[in-house]
DNA sequence: CGATACGTTGATCCATTTCAAGATTGGTGG
DNA sequence: CCACCAATCTTGAAATGGATCAACGTATCG
């Protein structure tokens, strides 16, 4: 079997610990997704406080993880391909959040029971899957930082830092950026502020030379200073080997 | 054996899931503990990036979990009598952050060899296990939706109606307040502000009858309107049955 | 009793919100 | 292919929450 298999499945814990992975056990975290779907237009894959018997891996595009209240939309994490969305609902059963797609996206469902048979008899691939709603909780964490620490020219850069090194562990950016779908608002519901204060940061950004952000494409122009902006440190990312991007 | 015992671990997960595990399981989670330490005096109990090869559990009193850079810190987890706090360290084998006392604390210290012991022979209890850090990630996220979402009256009620919440888990509430060890200089930290601004804004909670924060000590004078201000809505922290202060 | 940490208050400045309106873009049907 | 619509992006001006600088009050404890 190629390396060039498991389809769905290919991306998770990418540029992490998926070289711990033996090629038996990539096979069985793939045998984990039992159907797959598309979806083109904006979509609530997931609502809050359902109860849920399946989980959710991100196969293509951007899924957002959201919570919302009295119309205002505020976003608690972005994933990227490869990530396994509400793996922790698993465990928890009722989300906390609702889960909605950005763009394009392919996601793949795992049900309960199949992840249930792996926890009791694949120690390994287990603890892996353990590990990565660890992660998951690292981004949360950092996140709090971000929002407590810095403004929000300093949200934004580090949103973006955190994406593009994201994206690079799976091998969807480039050496000098990403495509990225979000619009000002969705960009400004992720860094808690308004679309309007957004567009003038985005513009600031531009015009200072650190990043461009236009037509779902980002544009990294200055990275030392989008690093240093967003107090961007990727340690909380648990990167495995040299970093390419950093 | 008497529901008095477990001296370290019979407030682990009260008030959530605790009374899913057998005697036999409680058992063995205490025996998880090889060792007890006390500080009276603020301590760094974890540095962040430290390999670690065992975890804490709070027994008595608070810590907190900080990201500090240049003199500045930032809170981004408070922990109460009962809580795993850096269970996460098994699998992630290093923290990205620091772990640090807050008044007179009591802590355990489970060797990670154990809990590996554990994860291979007691699926119950590492999947509650597991749990418990996803109830860790569960706050991390409401607490990214304060930090987005409200402003400093906010997020200082939403901190007290969680912590309130939360130690009446535990039995460590009464009807009316709870004691609280924090500075405003550490409430500041915890909601993203400055301790000076905090003051104000204790000063009003104060004045305008909702809460009272005094001499290490809360007192709810208005519950209603403390949920209110804070968007509390606990469905977040997982608690099971009738819940006395909801 | 002086040291030291913690709490309180005032004045000023700046980042961000809010309200309001206009410009640009992409997609759709006629 | 153009006209139009809706979403997105952009800009301006006024109001405000919170930061910052500076100082003073007040516990508490060897």
């Amino acid at each position: 079997m190629s390396h060039q298999d498991f389809p769905y499945t290919r991306r998770f814990l990418k540029g992490r610990s998926r070289d711990a992975l033996s090629e038996r056990e990539k096979g069985l975290l793939e045998g984990l997704i039992e159907n797959v779907e598309r979806f083109t237009a904006p979509h609530t894959i997931l609502d809050r406080g359902e109860v849920v018997d399946q989980s959710t891996i991100l196969i293509e595009g951007t899924v957002a993880r959201v919570i919302q209240d009295n119309g205002k939309r505020h976003i608690i994490a972005l994933h990227v391909p490869g990530d396994f969305v509400d793996l922790h609902g698993f465990a928890l059963k009722r989300l906390d959040h609702d889960v909605v797609s950005i763009g394009t996206v392919q996601i793949g469902y795992a049900p309960h029971r199949r992840i249930q048979k792996i926890l009791e008899t694949e120690p390994t691939l287990a603890r892996m899957l353990w590990y990565s709603t660890l992660l998951d909780a690292a981004m949360h964490r950092e996140w709090i930082m971000k929002l407590e620490r810095l403004s929000a020219d300093g949200r934004l850069a580090h949103l973006v830092a955190e994406l593009w090194q994201r994206l690079n562990f799976v091998d969807l950016a480039s050496e000098n950026g990403f495509s990225l779908p979000l619009t000002q608002q969705e960009l400004a519901d992720a860094c808690g502020t308004t679309s309007i204060h957004m567009n003038r940061v985005v513009k600031k950004l531009r015009e200072t030379g650190v990043v461009d952000i236009s037509r779902g494409q980002v544009t990294v122009l200055d990275k030392k200073a989008l690093k240093a902006l967003g107090a961007f440190n990727p340690a909380y990312l648990y990167g495995q080997g040299p970093l390419k991007l950093t």
